[in-house]
DNA sequence: TCTCCATACC
DNA sequence: CAGGTATGGAGAC
């Protein structure tokens, strides 16, 4: 492999990257979790007894029992049997049951929609988490030891299996609460760092976006720097929705942006979306600029890279069919940026060990989850461990790249996962 | 065993 | 028809 690592100049990504993460990555499985089987033998008795409440509801409202689970039985009580309106069938022949053609029937107030809407939310809790975990607990070492790849994801980032640590809910307050289950050892804390907003502020970067560049380094609040720049309100007049609408914008970017996603998204019409798009990419025009020099890029090359190197290939790229070329050129706008924060975040992890060991201190870690370490940091030891491990994180893109903006990694700690977040 | 659907995370 | 993933259940084979 090592002619054509160096061939498609890859060296220092390999050598400097990739090759050192393996230990790292190696002593974090090693090292494991935590998790405390009786929290979520707990919240698995509560999540049953809700379902089952739920399921007799559905079962009643129905008229007969059926399987809720079932996405082809729920289409066929939902649309067939009741008349629900918004029913369409796909290729399979089947109506489509996803949450945003059921969220609209339930906010008009069909109540037996609301009720599947919870029993699946409740369902997924127990069934991938509270009943899952557990069972995942090593006998050897009372801990879960996940498996993280390398190779797992196109543009650099870890994945996880085996269980899967990256996707354990924090979104709705039900799902956070199996956090309280992901718990320190005695006599230490669980420490969770993450970087702020660190794909925007490489977009600012890269892209040369100088009124962003500005915000980030007066460390404004970014979503409402954009709102106030886009729609011309002063800062201090900003009403809510319009930060709101900003944000999904700043987050369309990142993931390059559509119209139609952005649409969907914000629940405004495909049109308005356009017309919000072409107002943002006005006044931040050199983000437009570097949008379409990556697009070029990807055309000329087959692939885009991070700032310090690494390759994503794209496919598609100068396909004839429009929706096929337009995923094509999200790809070559979000790979960048998703890889090069992959990129920081991997050296930040690579150094953040022997930082510790010099100062002698004897935190372990445990967890990456895309833009956040979580760490198991003997109590006595938080403040400097805390100190070293920002200063690690914010500075990991140097000296190889020179960033126009700060970094910046927020810190908290406590003794479960939930509270430390 | 595989695909599809739905849904959890960043 | 917004970027990147993993998992569990249903249902087909």
């Amino acid at each position: 492999m090592k002619p054509r690592i160096a061939q498609s100049h890859l060296t220092r990504v390999y050598e400097r990257i990739e090759r050192p993460l393996v230990p790292v990555v190696a002593q974090m499985e090693t090292t494991g979790v935590r998790i405390d089987p009786e929290i979520l033998r707990g919240q698995s008795n509560t999540l049953a007894q809700r379902m089952q409440k739920l399921e007799t509801e559905i079962h009643a409202l129905a008229g007969h029992p059926f399987n809720v689970g079932s996405t082809q039985q729920l289409g066929a009580v939902l649309f067939s049997e009741m008349g629900l309106p918004g029913g369409s069938k796909g290729k399979n022949g089947h109506y489509s049951t996803a949450s945003d053609v059921l969220e609209p029937l339930a906010e008009q107030g069909h109540e037996i929609v609301s009720k599947v809407l919870d029993w699946r939310s409740v369902s997924k809790l127990k069934s991938t988490y509270t009943d899952a975990l557990p069972q995942q607990i090593s006998q050897k070492t009372g801990r879960v030891h996940t498996s993280f790849s390398l190779v797992g994801a196109a543009t650099g980032r870890l994945s996880s299996t085996d269980p899967n640590l990256q996707n354990i809910p924090i979104r709705t307050e039900d799902g956070r609460a199996i956090r309280q289950a992901f718990v320190a050892e005695d006599g230490f804390t669980l420490l969770s760092v993450d970087y702020s907003q660190i794909e925007m502020r490489l977009a600012a970067s890269v892209a040369g976006v100088e009124a962003l560049i500005e915000g980030f380094r007066e460390g404004l609040d970014i979503h409402a720097l954009t709102a106030s720049q886009v729609f011309g309100i002063p800062l201090k007049e900003l009403p809510a929705d319009k930060r709101r609408a900003a944000k999904a914008i700043n987050f369309g970017i990142i993931y390059g942006i559509s119209g139609f996603g952005l649409s969907k998204q914000i629940g405004i019409s495909p049109g308005e979306a356009n017309a919000f798009i072409r107002d943002y990419l006005d006044r931040f025009h050199e983000l437009r600029d570097w949008m379409e020099a990556t697009k070029e890029f990807a055309r000329e090359h087959g692939y885009v890279e991070t700032l310090f190197g690494r390759r994503i290939h794209i496919t598609g790229i100068k396909e004839k069919n429009a929706a096929r070329r337009a995923f094509a050129e999200r790809q070559s706008i979000n790979a960048p940026l998703q890889g090069t924060a992959a990129d920081i975040m991997k050296r930040a992890m690579i150094r953040v060990g022997p930082a510790l060991k010099d100062a002698k201190l004897n935190a372990r870690l445990l967890l990456q989850v895309h833009d956040e370490l979580v760490f198991e940091v003997p109590k006595k030891e938080i403040d400097a461990t805390v100190e070293i491990v920002k200063n690690v994180m914010e500075g990991a893109s140097a000296p190889a790249v020179t960033l126009r903006v700060p970094l910046v990694a927020e810190a908290k700690h406590a003794a479960n996962w939930a509270e430390a977040h």
